[in-house]
RNA sequence: GCGGGAAUGCCGGAGUGGUCAAACGGGAUGCGCUCAAGACGCAUUAGCUCAGUGCUUGCAGAGGUUCGAAUCCUCUUUCCCGCACCA
């Protein structure tokens, strides 16, 4: 029977689809398999999707037949640039480019073989998604996580929006790495993820993720423990956030952001033309040179107060000192720290020292760079003889008690900027009165629809649309908000949103929500560590917060998988402009889903990257059509203990290794079991185990097999087989590897005698007595392996053929051998 | 600069103290099957030695710990990833 791949596969997804077998209701023990739902970009699936899809659907099929209900769904992340873009382009709408690839999608991820609940299928753009959103949003805005406000951010020129920090990577933009990020002043809706940012930063520790992601996420929310010290300046108080409040006597010259909000208000008339210069010409350069740049600045003209010895202080413009961290403002104490030390050499500000190491001294005049260690405060009034530590601790409270500052706790975390400027995302539901009041739209409104009388060009294109823009109400007249969200604002949900994806009157079921939650096996790229999965934990603790979902569900994601980067065959990314792309679907075509799906998991562990390999795969289908022909022909019988030893030892092995999301090894391990299995009888039992192993692997192929034995209903629910231990034996093995000697040293002496020119056909073996039956068990295998008739003999054995004598070499674990 | 990870035979890639000249796959080579094979089966794939089970070298480099190291420690080199003037 030759291998159909093309019909089984086909077969078997018709039927699984029409027995809607995937199709998950709330019962039974729950197990939610999920794999970070995907943009759906017009060129359809990549590699990296099969990738990750298989190993998650792996899992979902292993966790279904060891008897989970298993949630494995799949929707569409399927607002974002690209599609408006390729609209822009072909002058046609988003939703045509959204809707089209999103049915190839579709069409593929059923070719592959995924075992998805197709029922619960969602699509961000669907107005039943994003009036959640919205709805959502309202609830934030109500408990004041949402709001507006003016700010320094980032914009993207190519984007023509606004971008979150989290989306800005090295000052460029996450998905144009060309361009530089502008920094704007504009006013723009923000979620208050910073009142989180504790809890966020405490519960990492409790998940069961890669450190690297943790690790990452840790340094993302950026915790440090300070002070702030209040400076005046013109009568005005300004914080000072420092982890370094012992050498506040140190501090020199206070250093100011370029972007400073109200920059403005401390540059004194004399400085005023010399300051503006300073900042056309910071502006002016790119902030990957900025990084490159020697620290420089400018005098605003403006003293400050120091707090506690009143002194004035020069107030400085500093290009090293970001807007964004702390107030924007930070004390300059270039004795104790690198870059204050290195600004104050430049301009010749003074250096005063307030610190002194243990074991040594320093004199400012000497210093040649600033020393940033801890030690023995000196210059510090009344603080002086105290340690760094101590010296924290002290002054601290005695700036408290003055009302002049205190302890801080400081993130690096910023609240989310949502606002984009474009139109194929969720409209954010607000008004503004004829005032410019916010006004919020009641939730008996929602959705907010998109527009389609939109012109797209430059510019959002929100604004365009009349429909869209003026709302009339009781005689009022309001203008809509046309800020779109954040794309990642759909994600940050949508795994709650599967749970009960047709829910009208809700976001989703709270019961069913606490049934299904959390997602206890995630998927993805790393790349998303401190976007999506950082937004996705706020959300969850938002919703906990308002009681939409248990007070239990403090995280969304249980176990997080990252999965490893497929490259191409010649070990780059693989990308169109190299013309190195491996479409998935075109070798599905070739070889089969089953094929792929093999291939993809065994080539290495499934979180290490890995290249393509075009022979690789074509291994992998003759492996996977000896396995068919196999089947095809095999008849059972018995198992005889070694056949069970081995089925068992399987497996145990196998169970272990997915469990671990070592599928390479589990398929290596099943390999080896269908190398022993060649040629030997079997009981159907023991068939029906070697298929079960197959079926997350390859369910085609194993669905095929599982009807043909006779079976009714479908491998992918049949019960995982369970290993016996007391059919696993160390005899067995040690049994295994004297064959394995014997075979060794027959094949060298053949190696040798062959030189000699001559071809032995037959093979004689002499034992110890006790020893005989481990070998005579074997002949099958002995002969195989070295294609010699071969007769055991004990060397006791009377009328042995042993014309050499060769028996009396005989010795234990050791049997001697005669060719002839 | 800081943080994390990695370096294994022709290639991909297992392997975390002895069972390791190192799983498994791929490639190459040889043999068998055959009219012939790109199909299948078997073998070889560090070097030497050999009617046998032995020796030497060996897991980026250099040291060290140990009876014993691919595996543990130290330093060096290279590569990858993340963060990056974070006050």
């Amino acid at each position: 029977m030759a291998y159909n791949f093309k019909q089984i596969g086909k077969k078997w997804q018709k039927k699984w689809e029409e027995k809607k077998v995937f199709e998950a209701k709330e019962k039974g023990k729950k197990f939610y398999v999920l794999e970070m739902y995907p943009y759906p970009s017009g060129t359809g699936l990549h590699m990296g999707h099969a990738f990750n899809y298989t190993i998650g659907d792996v899992y979902a099929r292993f966790k279904r037949m060891q008897g989970f209900n298993v949630l494995h769904p799949m929707g569409y992340d399927s607002f974002g640039l690209p599609a408006e873009n390729a609209a822009i382009k072909a002058k046609s709408h988003p939703r045509v480019f959204t809707d089209e690839a999103i049915k190839s999608y579709i069409k593929q991820q059923k070719e592959l073989g995924f075992s998805y609940d197709w029922s619960r299928i969602l699509q961000s753009h669907d107005e039943n998604y994003y009036k959640w959103n919205q709805w959502i949003f309202l609830k934030m805005f109500e408990k004041g996580l949402a709001y507006k406000k003016k700010a320094v951010v980032n914009y993207c020129r190519k984007c023509d929006t606004v971008l979150a920090n989290e989306q800005v990577h090295n000052g460029k933009c996450w998905r144009h790495t060309d361009t530089e990020i502008e920094v704007k002043h504009l006013e723009q809706w923000f979620l208050k993820i910073t009142d989180y940012a504790e809890e966020l930063l405490k519960d990492v520790d409790s998940l069961d993720w890669p450190e690297k992601i943790k690790t990452m996420q840790r340094n993302w929310i950026g915790k440090s423990e300070g002070a702030e010290a209040v400076f005046e300046i013109n009568k005005k108080k300004f914080f000072v956030f420092t982890t370094r409040i012992d050498t506040l006597f140190g501090v020199t010259f206070l250093a100011i952001s370029p972007q400073y909000i109200d920059l403005e208000h401390l540059i004194t008339k004399e400085k005023k033309k010399e300051v503006e210069k300073f900042l056309k010409k910071i502006k002016s350069t790119k902030q990957e040179d900025i990084d490159k740049m020697e620290k420089s600045g400018v005098f605003t003209g403006s003293y400050a107060i120091h707090p506690l010895t009143k002194e004035r202080i020069p107030v400085w413009i500093a290009n090293f000192v970001l807007a964004e961290y702390g107030s924007g403002i930070v004390m300059g104490v270039p004795s104790h720290d690198k870059r204050d030390f290195e600004f104050a050499r430049k301009y010749k500000l003074p250096i005063k020292i307030v610190i002194r190491p243990e074991n040594e001294k320093i004199q400012s005049l000497v210093m040649d760079e600033a020393y940033t260690g801890s030690g023995k405060l000196i210059n510090s009034l009344e603080f002086n003889g105290l340690f760094s530590e101590e010296a924290k601790e002290h002054i601290t409270k005695v700036l408290r008690e003055k009302k002049l500052g205190g302890k801080k706790i400081h993130y690096k975390l910023r609240d989310w900027l949502i606002s984009r400027q474009r139109y194929w995302g969720t409209p954010i539901p607000m008004l503004y009165d004829e005032k410019g009041n916010i006004v919020p739209v009641p939730e008996s409104e929602l959705p907010v629809k998109l527009p389609n009388d939109v012109k797209f060009g430059k510019g959002n294109p929100l604004e365009t649309s009349k429909i869209f823009l003026t709302v009339k109400k009781n005689g009022k007249i309001y203008r809509r908000e046309t800020d779109t969200m954040d794309t990642f604002f759909d994600s940050s949900w949508y795994f709650l949103r599967f749970i009960d994806s047709k829910n009208q009157g809700k976001m989703f079921d709270m019961k069913k929500a606490d049934y299904w939650m959390p997602v206890d096996f995630y998927t993805g790229g790393a790349e998303h560590a401190c976007m999506h999965l950082i937004y996705a934990r706020f959300f969850t603790k938002v919703l906990r917060d308002l009681n939409l979902v248990g007070k239990k569900l403090n995280e969304p994601f249980k176990r997080l998988f990252n999965q490893g980067m497929v490259h191409a065959e010649d070990g780059f990314v693989m990308s169109k402009s190299k013309g190195n792309v491996i479409d998935p679907m075109e070798m599905a075509e070739k070889y089969g889903a089953d094929t792929l799906r093999l291939f993809l998991v065994s080539i290495a562990s499934p979180d290490s990257d890995f290249s393509w390999n075009q022979e690789g795969i074509e291994g992998m289908h003759r492996f996977v059509r000896k396995l068919f022909e196999y089947f095809s022909k095999v008849k059972t019988g018995k198992s005889n203990p070694r056949t069970e030893n081995k089925i068992h030892g399987t497996i145990k092995n196998v169970t272990e290794e997915i469990e671990n999301l070592k599928y390479n090894l589990a398929i290596i391990k099943i390999r080896n079991l269908f190398e022993y299995l060649h040629e030997r009888e079997i009981s159907r039992k023991d068939l029906e185990t070697c298929i079960k192993m197959l079926a997350p692997f390859t369910p085609h192929v194993a669905e095929e097999f599982w009807e043909k034995l006779g079976n009714k209903n479908f491998v992918s629910f049949a019960e995982w087989p369970k290993y016996d231990e007391k059919k696993i034996s160390k005899e067995f093995e040690k049994e295994e590897k004297d064959v394995e000697d014997l075979i060794g040293d027959v094949l060298n002496v053949l190696r040798i005698v062959r030189e000699r020119e001559k071809k032995p056909k037959k093979l004689f073996v002499y034992t110890l007595p006790k020893e005989k039956e481990i070998y005579a068990n074997n002949i099958d295998e002995i002969e195989r392996r070295t294609n010699l008739q071969t007769k055991v003999f004990a060397v006791n054995e009377k009328g042995k053929h042993d014309p050499d004598g060769k028996s009396k070499k005989a010795k234990p674990g050791k049997p001697a051998i005669y060719l002839e």
